[in-house]
DNA sequence: TCGTATGTACAGAAAAAACTTTACGTTGTT
DNA sequence: AACAACGTAAAGTTTTTTCTGTACATACGA
């Protein structure tokens, strides 16, 4: 671990630590909700606490692993705009830190993820309920395919209003309107 | 795969068949947003498609896999609320349905894994903020300590507020009253 | 009460993912 | 222009996860 705790004792820096652990451990756990590994977890945990940005090598002897995994994992946790890469003077190497805006970590993750797998499903439920209703009306007078057809239209047509209203809820979070709705602050008395 | 397409030539079953399987596949892959395998996505697209029950065995046998394995992936789509038991009189087996009402589904999410995770977090950053409070009332003139751990202080505060307000989300989608927000039927007109 | 069907725990096999080492292309410095 | 440092691609290893087969506990029916 990276020590950049100085001019304290032992004791008190093994007890920060300590407090540093626990965020850390729970934060990178958790941090599977956003599809990051517990490696990669544990370094924006690392970073998180870290005051100023950090180089790959020094990710790499603080986590003590190879700075090929370094690479990677801050590669998914840019992708998520979790951590930015800042630019140092003088400096040959990449540094990067976290963003601090958790909130709008939190929006990113949907504006990216979700709104990627909403397109993509929406496309393959249109995509199929033209097929179908070009099926449809190729056999006006199969009864029996017209209720097949019309059972899978049902569901299809349920799903892509689920879509269009998730669709509308990451709208809400990407402009951040959420925060109007759910304000940051929670609402004063009753 | 499981046929209970019948009374339709091969050529119109096999277009439903490849209208349906755009669409499973889609979902199943995106599915892992839910923190679900691949395998357990495709099940989960069968029965969707399904317009009754299905047993452990039929699964199986529609996915060519053993029913250990589907017995798994059930329960984890069951503990996402996202198929539910059906109690079939007559059966010994027991009957599985997807759950219809994808808005619970993603709202039932939240309410599961998020809200765990902000519990599991805020926990972490509660105790160890009481740690480090209490560190710094050991040692009021230690100046270096101090201000070790204001910062460390200011993160977790910062980190506390933000848990408080996705827990505050997570009320609103629990609740239904996001759908008040952010209506299912998009508003009429500009 | 016994027998049989059913779901799942468990152990092992197969597949996938994560991690490391090595090698290479790029970029900035001398 | 040559060199050195840096980040990452690629290949190989280790670890983890998924999947299967077997065994077992439970519950229902005869």
């Amino acid at each position: 671990m990276i020590n950049e705790l100085n001019g304290i004792t032992p004791e008190e820096e093994q007890s920060i630590h300590k407090a540093r652990k626990r965020i850390i451990e729970a934060i990178g756990k958790n941090m599977d909700l956003y599809g990051i590994t517990l490696s990669t977890g544990l370094l924006y945990g690392l970073m998180f606490f870290q005051n100023k940005p950090m180089t790959l090598d020094e990710m790499g002897e603080a986590m003590e692993m190879s700075k090929t995994s370094m690479s990677t994992g801050i590669r998914t946790l840019m992708d998520l705009n979790m951590v930015n890469k800042v630019w140092e003077k003088g400096s040959r190497k990449d540094q990067y830190e976290v963003e601090r805006d958790w909130h709008q970590t939190f929006t990113d993750f949907f504006a990216i993820k979700w709104r990627k797998a909403v397109e993509m499903n929406l496309q393959a439920l249109k995509k199929s309920q033209v097929e179908l209703r070009a099926l449809a009306d190729e056999h006006p007078n199969e009864e029996t395919l017209q209720s097949y057809i019309s059972l899978d239209m049902e569901k299809i047509n349920q799903a892509i209003d689920y879509y269009l209203w998730l669709d509308r809820l990451i709208d809400t979070l990407e402009s951040g309107e959420i925060f109007n709705l759910v304000p940051k602050k929670p609402d004063k008395g009753g």
